[in-house]
DNA sequence: AGCAATGTCAACATTTGCGTTGATCAATCG
DNA sequence: CGATTGATCAACGCAAATGTTGACATTGCT
Protein backbone atom coordinates (compact mmCIF):
# COMPACT_ATOMS: atom_id res chain seq x y z
CA UNK A 1 0.00 0.00 0.00
CA UNK A 2 2.70 2.25 0.63
CA UNK A 3 3.77 3.67 -2.27
CA UNK A 4 7.54 4.95 -2.11
CA UNK A 5 8.06 7.91 -4.16
CA UNK A 6 10.92 9.75 -5.15
CA UNK A 7 10.13 12.52 -2.10
CA UNK A 8 9.29 9.34 0.43
CA UNK A 9 13.24 8.29 -0.42
CA UNK A 10 14.28 11.67 0.47
CA UNK A 11 12.37 12.21 3.39
CA UNK A 12 13.18 8.62 4.90
CA UNK A 13 16.46 9.38 4.58
CA UNK A 14 16.50 12.94 5.75
CA UNK A 15 14.71 11.54 9.17
CA UNK A 16 17.35 8.61 9.43
CA UNK A 17 20.33 11.05 9.15
CA UNK A 18 18.35 13.16 11.49
CA UNK A 19 20.60 16.13 11.48
CA UNK A 20 20.31 19.16 13.88
CA UNK A 21 19.02 21.36 11.12
CA UNK A 22 16.39 18.90 10.49
CA UNK A 23 15.02 18.17 13.84
CA UNK A 24 14.93 22.25 13.63
CA UNK A 25 12.69 22.71 10.58
CA UNK A 26 10.70 19.66 12.31
CA UNK A 27 9.69 21.45 15.26
CA UNK A 28 9.14 24.64 13.61
CA UNK A 29 6.91 22.46 11.47
CA UNK A 30 5.25 20.70 14.85
CA UNK A 31 4.32 24.46 15.94
CA UNK A 32 3.27 26.12 13.48
CA UNK A 33 0.58 22.79 12.51
CA UNK A 34 0.18 23.16 16.10
CA UNK A 35 -0.93 26.65 15.81
CA UNK A 36 -3.47 25.52 13.09
CA UNK A 37 -4.68 23.08 14.43
CA UNK A 38 -6.07 25.01 17.45
CA UNK A 39 -7.42 27.83 14.84
CA UNK A 40 -9.51 25.11 12.28
CA UNK A 41 -9.49 21.83 13.95
CA UNK A 42 -7.75 18.84 11.91
CA UNK A 43 -10.31 18.33 9.78
CA UNK A 44 -10.71 21.60 8.14
CA UNK A 45 -6.68 22.07 8.55
CA UNK A 46 -4.61 21.95 5.26
CA UNK A 47 -1.01 21.49 5.11
CA UNK A 48 -1.83 24.97 2.15
CA UNK A 49 -2.07 26.63 5.82
CA UNK A 50 0.52 24.76 7.43
CA UNK A 51 2.96 25.93 4.84
CA UNK A 52 1.20 29.61 4.58
CA UNK A 53 1.77 29.54 8.37
CA UNK A 54 5.70 29.31 7.85
CA UNK A 55 6.12 31.47 5.07
CA UNK A 56 6.53 28.39 2.53
CA UNK A 57 5.95 26.39 -0.34
CA UNK A 58 3.40 23.45 0.59
CA UNK A 59 6.18 20.60 -1.47
CA UNK A 60 8.87 21.58 0.84
CA UNK A 61 6.48 20.26 4.01
CA UNK A 62 6.70 16.52 2.14
CA UNK A 63 10.63 16.75 2.40
CA UNK A 64 9.83 16.59 6.40
CA UNK A 65 6.43 15.43 6.59
CA UNK A 66 4.37 12.45 4.75
CA UNK A 67 1.01 13.50 5.92
CA UNK A 68 -0.99 15.94 7.87
CA UNK A 69 -1.97 12.94 9.57
CA UNK A 70 1.49 11.95 10.43
CA UNK A 71 1.67 15.32 11.80
CA UNK A 72 -0.63 15.46 14.13
CA UNK A 73 -0.26 12.13 15.66
CA UNK A 74 3.24 13.71 16.00
CA UNK A 75 2.15 17.07 17.61
CA UNK A 76 -0.13 15.10 19.91
CA UNK A 77 0.64 11.41 20.80
CA UNK A 78 3.53 12.21 23.89
CA UNK A 79 1.66 14.22 25.53
CA UNK A 80 -1.40 12.61 25.50
CA UNK A 81 0.47 9.44 26.33
CA UNK A 82 2.28 11.38 29.28
CA UNK A 83 -1.01 12.36 30.50
CA UNK A 84 -2.16 8.96 31.32
CA UNK A 85 0.70 8.31 33.18
CA UNK A 86 0.22 10.88 35.30
CA UNK A 87 -3.61 9.23 35.97
CA UNK A 88 -2.20 5.90 36.15
CA UNK A 89 0.14 6.97 38.93
CA UNK A 90 -2.25 8.68 40.90
CA UNK A 91 -4.32 6.22 40.30
CA UNK A 92 -1.96 3.58 41.80
CA UNK A 93 -0.53 5.72 44.70
CA UNK A 94 -1.90 5.18 48.63
CA UNK A 95 -3.70 7.83 48.94
CA UNK A 96 -7.41 8.00 50.33
CA UNK A 97 -9.65 8.06 47.05
CA UNK A 98 -10.83 11.32 48.14
CA UNK A 99 -7.42 12.71 47.71
CA UNK A 100 -6.90 10.79 44.84
CA UNK A 101 -9.69 12.29 42.76
CA UNK A 102 -8.84 16.11 44.05
CA UNK A 103 -4.94 15.73 43.18
CA UNK A 104 -6.37 13.94 39.76
CA UNK A 105 -8.74 16.27 38.35
CA UNK A 106 -6.13 19.03 39.48
CA UNK A 107 -3.25 17.70 37.47
CA UNK A 108 -5.20 17.04 34.69
CA UNK A 109 -5.82 20.88 34.91
CA UNK A 110 -2.65 22.09 35.57
CA UNK A 111 -1.41 19.69 32.56
CA UNK A 112 -3.70 21.07 30.15
CA UNK A 113 -2.14 24.20 31.04
CA UNK A 114 0.88 23.91 30.42
CA UNK A 115 0.68 22.01 27.43
CA UNK A 116 -2.16 24.46 25.62
CA UNK A 117 -3.01 24.06 23.13
CA UNK A 118 -2.18 20.87 22.64
CA UNK A 119 -4.60 18.97 24.78
CA UNK A 120 -7.60 20.69 23.53
CA UNK A 121 -6.12 19.99 20.30
CA UNK A 122 -6.51 16.60 20.88
CA UNK A 123 -9.84 16.87 23.10
CA UNK A 124 -11.61 18.29 20.19
CA UNK A 125 -11.05 15.55 17.98
CA UNK A 126 -14.25 13.09 18.13
CA UNK A 127 -12.55 9.91 17.77
CA UNK A 128 -15.90 8.79 16.34
CA UNK A 129 -15.78 11.23 13.73
CA UNK A 130 -12.38 10.29 12.78
CA UNK A 131 -11.58 8.52 9.04
CA UNK A 132 -11.57 4.82 8.41
CA UNK A 133 -8.53 4.79 6.65
CA UNK A 134 -6.92 6.23 10.58
CA UNK A 135 -8.67 3.20 12.35
CA UNK A 136 -5.02 2.30 13.97
CA UNK A 137 -4.41 5.12 14.88
CA UNK A 138 -8.06 5.67 16.17
CA UNK A 139 -7.72 2.44 18.18
CA UNK A 140 -4.74 3.34 19.80
CA UNK A 141 -5.90 6.65 20.89
CA UNK A 142 -9.37 5.08 21.88
CA UNK A 143 -7.44 2.92 23.70
CA UNK A 144 -5.44 5.70 25.53
CA UNK A 145 -8.87 7.26 26.81
CA UNK A 146 -10.27 3.83 27.87
CA UNK A 147 -7.13 3.76 30.03
CA UNK A 148 -8.05 6.75 31.46
CA UNK A 149 -11.91 6.46 32.28
CA UNK A 150 -11.32 3.05 33.80
CA UNK A 151 -8.73 4.20 35.89
CA UNK A 152 -11.03 7.00 37.44
CA UNK A 153 -13.62 4.17 37.41
CA UNK A 154 -11.38 2.17 39.85
CA UNK A 155 -11.12 5.47 41.79
CA UNK A 156 -14.79 5.83 41.93
CA UNK A 157 -15.30 2.03 43.16
CA UNK A 158 -12.68 2.16 45.51
CA UNK A 159 -14.16 5.48 47.26
CA UNK A 160 -17.67 3.98 46.89
CA UNK A 161 -16.04 -0.23 48.61
CA UNK A 162 -14.89 2.02 51.91
CA UNK A 163 -17.60 4.31 51.62
CA UNK A 164 -15.88 7.06 51.84
CA UNK A 165 -17.90 8.11 48.68
CA UNK A 166 -21.48 8.54 48.72
CA UNK A 167 -23.40 6.46 46.11
CA UNK A 168 -24.84 8.13 43.90
CA UNK A 169 -25.23 6.14 41.15
CA UNK A 170 -22.85 4.40 38.34
CA UNK A 171 -19.25 4.90 38.74
CA UNK A 172 -18.73 5.39 35.19
CA UNK A 173 -21.10 8.13 34.74
CA UNK A 174 -20.00 9.90 37.47
CA UNK A 175 -16.36 9.09 35.95
CA UNK A 176 -17.66 10.88 32.49
CA UNK A 177 -18.72 13.51 34.65
CA UNK A 178 -15.50 13.72 35.83
CA UNK A 179 -14.14 14.00 32.73
CA UNK A 180 -16.61 15.82 31.02
CA UNK A 181 -15.86 18.85 34.00
CA UNK A 182 -12.28 18.52 32.67
CA UNK A 183 -12.77 18.35 28.81
CA UNK A 184 -14.87 20.66 28.18
CA UNK A 185 -12.56 23.83 29.56
CA UNK A 186 -11.51 23.25 25.79
CA UNK A 187 -14.74 24.81 24.80
CA UNK A 188 -13.94 28.10 26.84
CA UNK A 189 -10.49 28.32 28.91
CA UNK A 190 -7.26 29.88 27.57
CA UNK A 191 -4.40 30.03 29.90
CA UNK A 192 -2.97 33.67 30.23
CA UNK A 193 -6.31 35.21 29.03
CA UNK A 194 -9.28 33.98 31.17
CA UNK A 195 -8.95 35.52 34.76
CA UNK A 196 -8.80 32.36 36.25
CA UNK A 197 -5.49 30.10 36.12
CA UNK A 198 -5.63 26.02 35.35
CA UNK A 199 -4.73 25.38 38.99
CA UNK A 200 -7.94 27.63 40.47
CA UNK A 201 -10.14 26.10 37.21
CA UNK A 202 -8.81 22.50 38.85
CA UNK A 203 -9.38 23.10 42.92
CA UNK A 204 -13.07 24.58 41.93
CA UNK A 205 -13.56 21.67 40.49
CA UNK A 206 -12.35 19.60 42.45
CA UNK A 207 -14.00 20.84 45.42
CA UNK A 208 -17.30 20.76 43.43
CA UNK A 209 -17.59 17.41 42.51
CA UNK A 210 -16.15 16.07 45.73
CA UNK A 211 -17.77 17.78 48.66
CA UNK A 212 -20.82 16.06 46.83
CA UNK A 213 -19.17 12.79 46.41
CA UNK A 214 -17.37 12.37 49.79
CA UNK A 215 -19.71 11.35 52.31
CA UNK A 216 -19.75 14.50 54.63
CA UNK A 217 -17.53 14.66 57.82
CA UNK B 1 -22.84 37.15 -4.03
CA UNK B 2 -25.43 35.24 -4.53
CA UNK B 3 -25.52 33.21 -8.05
CA UNK B 4 -29.19 32.94 -9.02
CA UNK B 5 -28.81 29.71 -11.41
CA UNK B 6 -31.82 28.02 -13.24
CA UNK B 7 -31.57 25.22 -10.38
CA UNK B 8 -31.79 27.87 -7.69
CA UNK B 9 -35.10 29.78 -9.04
CA UNK B 10 -36.87 26.06 -9.25
CA UNK B 11 -35.65 25.93 -5.69
CA UNK B 12 -36.89 28.83 -4.24
CA UNK B 13 -40.36 28.53 -6.35
CA UNK B 14 -40.81 24.92 -5.11
CA UNK B 15 -40.07 26.45 -1.39
CA UNK B 16 -42.64 29.12 -1.48
CA UNK B 17 -45.14 27.19 -3.20
CA UNK B 18 -44.25 24.49 -0.23
CA UNK B 19 -46.76 21.81 -1.12
CA UNK B 20 -47.48 19.00 1.25
CA UNK B 21 -45.50 16.13 -0.67
CA UNK B 22 -42.51 19.36 -0.89
CA UNK B 23 -42.43 19.27 2.75
CA UNK B 24 -42.77 15.74 3.02
CA UNK B 25 -39.47 14.89 0.75
CA UNK B 26 -37.56 17.57 2.76
CA UNK B 27 -38.08 16.19 6.15
CA UNK B 28 -36.84 12.90 4.64
CA UNK B 29 -33.70 14.94 3.39
CA UNK B 30 -33.07 16.23 6.92
CA UNK B 31 -33.76 12.78 8.56
CA UNK B 32 -31.05 11.41 6.37
CA UNK B 33 -28.97 13.91 6.77
CA UNK B 34 -29.49 13.58 10.43
CA UNK B 35 -28.01 10.45 10.30
CA UNK B 36 -25.10 11.00 8.57
CA UNK B 37 -24.54 13.92 10.49
CA UNK B 38 -24.69 12.30 13.77
CA UNK B 39 -22.35 9.64 11.47
CA UNK B 40 -19.64 11.51 9.74
CA UNK B 41 -20.23 14.98 11.53
CA UNK B 42 -20.74 18.24 9.58
CA UNK B 43 -17.09 18.52 8.06
CA UNK B 44 -16.87 15.19 6.49
CA UNK B 45 -20.79 14.81 5.44
CA UNK B 46 -21.31 15.04 1.88
CA UNK B 47 -24.18 15.67 -0.42
CA UNK B 48 -23.48 12.63 -2.02
CA UNK B 49 -23.50 10.47 1.27
CA UNK B 50 -26.70 12.04 2.12
CA UNK B 51 -28.33 11.44 -1.24
CA UNK B 52 -27.02 7.53 -1.29
CA UNK B 53 -28.53 7.82 2.33
CA UNK B 54 -31.73 7.97 0.59
CA UNK B 55 -30.71 6.02 -2.41
CA UNK B 56 -31.17 8.92 -4.23
CA UNK B 57 -29.23 10.98 -6.88
CA UNK B 58 -27.29 13.60 -5.37
CA UNK B 59 -28.18 16.70 -7.58
CA UNK B 60 -32.25 15.79 -7.01
CA UNK B 61 -31.39 17.54 -3.23
CA UNK B 62 -30.26 20.65 -5.16
CA UNK B 63 -33.96 20.88 -5.88
CA UNK B 64 -35.15 20.99 -1.69
CA UNK B 65 -31.79 22.28 -0.28
CA UNK B 66 -29.17 25.09 -1.35
CA UNK B 67 -26.24 23.70 0.45
CA UNK B 68 -24.74 21.17 3.33
CA UNK B 69 -24.92 24.18 5.90
CA UNK B 70 -28.32 25.31 5.02
CA UNK B 71 -29.63 21.43 6.04
CA UNK B 72 -27.48 21.48 8.76
CA UNK B 73 -29.02 24.40 10.31
CA UNK B 74 -32.49 23.31 9.22
CA UNK B 75 -32.24 20.24 11.68
CA UNK B 76 -30.39 21.82 14.14
CA UNK B 77 -31.45 25.35 14.92
CA UNK B 78 -35.28 24.29 16.11
CA UNK B 79 -34.18 22.14 18.53
CA UNK B 80 -31.35 24.29 20.16
CA UNK B 81 -33.99 27.24 20.48
CA UNK B 82 -36.01 25.19 22.28
CA UNK B 83 -33.37 24.18 24.24
CA UNK B 84 -32.59 27.61 25.36
CA UNK B 85 -36.40 28.34 25.84
CA UNK B 86 -36.37 25.43 28.35
CA UNK B 87 -33.23 26.76 29.97
CA UNK B 88 -35.08 29.82 30.20
CA UNK B 89 -38.51 29.47 31.74
CA UNK B 90 -36.57 27.08 34.46
CA UNK B 91 -34.19 30.48 35.21
CA UNK B 92 -37.15 32.69 35.18
CA UNK B 93 -39.40 30.46 37.64
CA UNK B 94 -38.99 30.93 41.27
CA UNK B 95 -37.88 28.21 42.67
CA UNK B 96 -34.98 27.93 44.82
CA UNK B 97 -31.51 28.05 43.38
CA UNK B 98 -30.77 24.68 44.51
CA UNK B 99 -34.30 23.92 42.99
CA UNK B 100 -33.67 25.30 39.58
CA UNK B 101 -29.97 23.74 39.26
CA UNK B 102 -31.05 20.16 39.85
CA UNK B 103 -34.10 20.78 37.49
CA UNK B 104 -32.27 22.10 34.83
CA UNK B 105 -29.68 19.79 34.89
CA UNK B 106 -32.09 16.87 34.86
CA UNK B 107 -34.71 18.40 31.63
CA UNK B 108 -31.45 19.55 29.57
CA UNK B 109 -30.03 15.54 29.54
CA UNK B 110 -34.06 14.76 29.39
CA UNK B 111 -34.28 17.13 26.02
CA UNK B 112 -30.98 15.81 25.32
CA UNK B 113 -32.01 11.98 25.18
CA UNK B 114 -35.60 12.86 23.60
CA UNK B 115 -33.66 14.88 20.66
CA UNK B 116 -30.59 12.04 19.96
CA UNK B 117 -28.96 12.45 17.78
CA UNK B 118 -29.75 16.21 16.85
CA UNK B 119 -27.92 17.93 19.98
CA UNK B 120 -25.25 15.75 20.01
CA UNK B 121 -24.51 16.96 16.35
CA UNK B 122 -25.06 20.53 17.57
CA UNK B 123 -22.73 20.16 20.31
CA UNK B 124 -19.80 18.11 18.72
CA UNK B 125 -19.98 21.07 16.07
CA UNK B 126 -17.15 23.37 17.48
CA UNK B 127 -18.23 26.52 16.84
CA UNK B 128 -15.03 28.17 17.15
CA UNK B 129 -13.61 26.29 13.95
CA UNK B 130 -16.67 26.96 11.90
CA UNK B 131 -16.09 28.34 8.66
CA UNK B 132 -15.14 32.21 8.12
CA UNK B 133 -18.04 32.09 5.42
CA UNK B 134 -20.97 31.17 7.79
CA UNK B 135 -19.77 33.74 10.74
CA UNK B 136 -23.52 35.36 10.75
CA UNK B 137 -25.01 31.51 11.29
CA UNK B 138 -21.68 30.88 13.77
CA UNK B 139 -22.43 34.19 15.66
CA UNK B 140 -26.07 33.91 16.21
CA UNK B 141 -25.55 29.87 17.31
CA UNK B 142 -23.14 31.68 19.85
CA UNK B 143 -25.36 33.72 20.93
CA UNK B 144 -27.53 31.12 22.22
CA UNK B 145 -25.06 29.36 23.91
CA UNK B 146 -24.03 32.39 25.61
CA UNK B 147 -27.61 33.16 26.72
CA UNK B 148 -27.81 29.64 28.16
CA UNK B 149 -24.48 30.22 29.97
CA UNK B 150 -25.56 33.54 31.08
CA UNK B 151 -28.88 31.73 32.72
CA UNK B 152 -26.79 29.37 34.61
CA UNK B 153 -24.26 31.96 35.60
CA UNK B 154 -27.98 34.09 37.13
CA UNK B 155 -28.99 30.84 39.15
CA UNK B 156 -25.41 29.94 40.63
CA UNK B 157 -25.31 33.76 41.49
CA UNK B 158 -28.51 33.77 42.90
CA UNK B 159 -27.39 30.89 45.16
CA UNK B 160 -24.58 32.25 46.33
CA UNK B 161 -26.23 35.31 47.09
CA UNK B 162 -28.65 33.64 49.52
CA UNK B 163 -26.60 31.36 50.49
CA UNK B 164 -27.52 28.60 49.81
CA UNK B 165 -24.72 27.46 47.64
CA UNK B 166 -21.29 27.50 48.67
CA UNK B 167 -18.82 29.79 47.31
CA UNK B 168 -16.61 27.47 45.90
CA UNK B 169 -15.62 29.84 43.08
CA UNK B 170 -16.34 32.18 40.05
CA UNK B 171 -19.89 31.35 38.99
CA UNK B 172 -19.00 31.31 35.07
CA UNK B 173 -16.31 28.22 36.01
CA UNK B 174 -19.08 26.56 38.11
CA UNK B 175 -21.72 26.99 35.03
CA UNK B 176 -19.10 25.80 32.43
CA UNK B 177 -18.49 22.99 35.05
CA UNK B 178 -22.62 21.95 35.13
CA UNK B 179 -22.36 22.64 31.00
CA UNK B 180 -19.41 20.19 30.68
CA UNK B 181 -20.67 17.48 32.35
CA UNK B 182 -23.98 17.58 30.25
CA UNK B 183 -22.77 18.18 27.31
CA UNK B 184 -19.69 15.58 27.72
CA UNK B 185 -22.52 12.79 27.54
CA UNK B 186 -21.88 13.64 23.74
CA UNK B 187 -19.27 11.21 24.12
CA UNK B 188 -20.48 8.01 25.95
CA UNK B 189 -24.42 8.32 26.41
CA UNK B 190 -26.47 6.39 23.63
CA UNK B 191 -30.13 6.23 24.37
CA UNK B 192 -31.91 3.33 24.11
CA UNK B 193 -28.13 1.29 24.28
CA UNK B 194 -26.37 2.76 26.95
CA UNK B 195 -27.94 1.01 30.50
CA UNK B 196 -29.00 4.10 32.32
CA UNK B 197 -31.67 6.35 30.68
CA UNK B 198 -31.14 9.97 30.20
CA UNK B 199 -33.44 11.16 33.10
CA UNK B 200 -31.42 8.87 35.45
CA UNK B 201 -28.60 9.89 34.40
CA UNK B 202 -29.46 14.09 34.75
CA UNK B 203 -30.20 13.02 38.32
CA UNK B 204 -26.61 11.30 38.77
CA UNK B 205 -25.03 14.76 37.56
CA UNK B 206 -27.77 16.96 39.48
CA UNK B 207 -27.03 14.99 42.85
CA UNK B 208 -22.78 15.26 42.16
CA UNK B 209 -23.03 18.67 41.93
CA UNK B 210 -25.68 20.09 44.11
CA UNK B 211 -24.97 18.13 46.97
CA UNK B 212 -21.39 19.62 46.60
CA UNK B 213 -22.72 23.79 45.95
CA UNK B 214 -25.43 23.68 48.21
CA UNK B 215 -24.30 24.35 51.72
CA UNK B 216 -24.60 20.87 53.85
CA UNK B 217 -27.38 20.69 56.56
C1' DA C 1 -55.25 12.28 -25.00
C1' DG C 2 -52.52 16.64 -24.21
C1' DC C 3 -49.96 19.65 -21.32
C1' DA C 4 -48.04 21.92 -17.37
C1' DA C 5 -45.86 21.41 -13.09
C1' DT C 6 -43.14 18.74 -10.08
C1' DG C 7 -39.40 15.92 -9.29
C1' DT C 8 -35.23 13.32 -10.86
C1' DC C 9 -30.86 12.35 -12.96
C1' DA C 10 -26.73 11.89 -16.23
C1' DA C 11 -23.21 14.73 -17.41
C1' DC C 12 -20.35 18.90 -17.20
C1' DA C 13 -17.36 22.58 -15.31
C1' DT C 14 -15.07 24.30 -11.26
C1' DT C 15 -12.71 24.14 -7.20
C1' DT C 16 -9.83 22.40 -3.66
C1' DG C 17 -6.60 19.50 -1.56
C1' DC C 18 -3.20 15.91 -2.08
C1' DG C 19 1.25 13.83 -3.25
C1' DT C 20 4.92 13.79 -6.66
C1' DT C 21 8.47 15.35 -9.94
C1' DG C 22 12.37 17.46 -11.64
C1' DA C 23 14.77 21.44 -11.50
C1' DT C 24 17.07 24.91 -8.84
C1' DC C 25 19.19 27.43 -5.05
C1' DA C 26 22.60 27.70 -1.19
C1' DA C 27 25.85 26.15 1.62
C1' DT C 28 29.64 23.22 2.65
C1' DC C 29 33.77 20.53 1.54
C1' DG C 30 37.52 18.75 -0.94
C1' DC D 1 36.73 26.95 -7.31
C1' DG D 2 33.82 23.26 -8.82
C1' DA D 3 31.17 19.38 -6.95
C1' DT D 4 28.22 17.39 -3.68
C1' DT D 5 24.48 17.47 -0.68
C1' DG D 6 20.52 19.38 1.87
C1' DA D 7 16.54 22.10 1.24
C1' DT D 8 13.19 24.53 -1.56
C1' DC D 9 9.70 25.44 -5.01
C1' DA D 10 7.00 25.84 -9.57
C1' DA D 11 4.30 22.89 -11.97
C1' DC D 12 1.81 18.57 -12.88
C1' DG D 13 -1.70 14.89 -12.44
C1' DC D 14 -5.07 12.97 -9.64
C1' DA D 15 -9.16 12.51 -6.77
C1' DA D 16 -13.22 14.16 -4.45
C1' DA D 17 -16.80 17.48 -3.68
C1' DT D 18 -19.45 21.20 -5.33
C1' DG D 19 -23.13 23.51 -7.93
C1' DT D 20 -25.25 23.72 -12.36
C1' DT D 21 -27.57 22.46 -16.77
C1' DG D 22 -30.77 20.60 -19.72
C1' DA D 23 -33.20 16.68 -20.65
C1' DC D 24 -36.13 13.05 -19.04
C1' DA D 25 -39.90 10.97 -16.10
C1' DT D 26 -44.18 11.15 -13.46
C1' DT D 27 -48.26 13.12 -11.84
C1' DG D 28 -52.54 15.20 -12.07
C1' DC D 29 -55.61 18.42 -14.44
C1' DT D 30 -58.60 19.58 -18.23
Amino acid sequence: MKKVSGIGKRRVAAEEESSEAYKTRRGEIAAAATRVFNRVGLQRATLKAVADEMGVDRASLYYYVSSKEALFDEVVKTVVERNLEITKMICASDLSPGRKLRDLICTLMTSYGEHYPVFYIYIRENLSHVDESRSAWSREMRDLNRQTTEAIIAIIEQGYADKSFRNVGSARVVAYGVLGVVGWTHRWFRPGQSDVSAEEVGKIYAEMILAGIESPY
